[in-house]
DNA sequence: ACAACAATTCAACAACTGTTTAAATGTTCG
DNA sequence: CGAACATTTAAACAGTTGTTGAATTGTTGT
């Protein structure tokens, strides 16, 4: 079943998450929370984006259940939501700048 | 290294890369080669896109070795670049269509 | 060389999406 | 309650991106 061919509709719903991963600053704020909880705030410092942006990619993350947050005070942190998404970052990263400097296929 | 924050200019090689799976018609191809190799062709046949259209989506996936090509006579045959790329995929269908029917958070 | 098939390229249009700015919500403490 | 802080929401603009249709390139066989 893994390896059928996805029906149109669960393959635009994976496209969509995928597509969460394809901003550089949402992208970068996913990143952020990969060594341990960050508070929005942080977040946003870290990154140099102003809190509104870094509160909406949050919310578009959150949806997709790439990143889960908790509230404590004034502070909401998040963190990345499960190990699929750690790993999935992992992987794509080794796959970028581990064997991918080889000149690119033309044929 | 790997748990480490990624610079801006890395982040956005990583994005562009997610990008080029986040769009339901390409991640429909690159999951039509889950299972073995692929003519442009076939694909366009399975999935119901034009010709044009496909090869144009094959192109951009091959320029980001999510996928290799190889011509034989007339034809050109896709394949899933490396194992990293089938790795992602699996993770992230897991991800999507495993633990992902809890509701969604709101705090 | 010509015809038939397979795949690719090109340019233009339409739709989507990230960003900004401003206003609003929620939380703690005096 | 009111002030200060942290985060969120909303609407509008600007830039990006997928799709289409026509023309082009490459390959095989006659």
């Amino acid at each position: 079943m893994t390896t059928d061919i996805l029906p149109h509709a669960q393959a635009a719903e994976l496209a969509e998450t995928f597509g969460l991963l394809s901003d550089p600053t949402r992208l970068s704020i996913v990143l952020s929370c990969r060594d341990g909880e960050r508070s929005a705030g942080e977040i946003a410092q870290m990154l140099g984006t102003s809190p509104s942006l870094t509160s909406h990619h949050l919310r578009l993350l959150r949806g997709a259940r790439i990143v889960k947050s908790e509230r404590r005070g004034k502070q909401v942190f998040y963190a990345l939501a499960d190990a699929c998404v750690r790993d999935v970052l992992t992987i794509m990263i080794e796959h970028q700048f581990t064997h991918a400097h080889e000149p690119a296929q033309s044929t």
